[in-house]
DNA sequence: ATGGTTGATCCTCAA
């Protein structure tokens, strides 16, 4: 079973990377970020086209997100938002999928640390620590994936000296990481031996991409039941390089079974 | 040098 998960910028503008993406990785779950896109105007046909079902969260202009699967999807069990955290913001999707819990979310940017943005990053990632405290309870095989817009560590940052304590890289930022995965959680990325300077995104700007200075955001966290089955993860720069990319690029998780 | 780009919307905001 593969899971994946892919901050697409616009859904609208990155449909056909995202066809032409599964094509070439048939993964069996993959989470999408910043849809950018109204409910209603979800391109499901063309998803169950390329032999996908899906479960979106979406929003006008900002936001959204999505579950795509190849199996069907477990019962009534689909939740959006942060159960009892009132937000304008569609920005988190659960789902079950051959018994594996997938929460799929698109964690608040903030802007810049002491900014009221920042504030508000700080209380939802306090919202999805309960959150997830809530389904671990319930759920021993579970998955959270998605942009966490946090670069856990120096090593997952081009330039830790410019990015020290910078929104994305400041203390309390990766603390509330570290408090994810104080819950029971594991850096599916860090579980294997992986080269260095390895980023998930690349500011637009200023050629960052072809010069690889990026940050390792886009993460995939799981359950010591699925660190088990765990055989493999990766980032795949392909789509980066694709015309008109998306900033982001997917992170794949291999698990056996 | 506080720069640069992209997406959605309506020209500025968010990232």
């Amino acid at each position: 079973m593969k899971l994946a998960t892919w901050n697409v910028n616009s859904l609208k503008v990155r449909l056909p990377h995202v066809l032409a993406w599964l094509a070439e990785n048939p993964v069996d779950v993959l989470c999408l970020q910043e849809l950018k896109m109204d409910h209603p105007v979800f391109p499901l046909a063309e998803i169950e086209a390329a032999g996908y079902r899906a479960v979106w969260y979406g929003q006008k202009t900002y936001n959204g997100v999505a579950i795509l699967t190849r199996a069907p999807l477990e019962g009534e069990a689909v939740v959006t938002g942060i159960p009892g955290f009132e937000d304008e913001q569609r920005r988190v999707i659960a789902a079950t999928v051959n018994g594996v819990r997938v929460i799929c979310a698109y964690v608040v940017n903030g802007e810049a640390v002491g900014s009221a943005k920042f504030e508000y990053k700080m209380a939802w990632l306090a919202a999805l620590e309960r959150y997830v405290a809530e389904e671990l309870a319930r759920h021993p095989a579970l998955a959270l994936l998605g942009d966490y817009n946090i670069a856990p560590e120096d090593r997952d940052v081009y330039d830790p000296e410019a990015w020290h304590e910078k929104v994305l890289c400041s203390t309390p930022e990766r603390a509330a990481f570290q408090r994810l995965c104080a819950l029971g959680l594991s850096d599916a990325f860090r579980l294997f031996n992986q080269e260095d300077k390895q980023y998930s995104w690349w500011d637009y700007r200023a050629m960052m991409f072809r010069r690889n200075l990026g940050l390792r955001i886009d993460h995939i966290l799981i359950t010591e039941a699925l660190k088990a089955r765990a055989a493999g993860c990766e980032i795949d720069r392909t789509p980066r390089k694709w015309e008109r990319p998306s900033d982001h690029t997917p992170v794949v998780l291999t698990l056996s079974q």
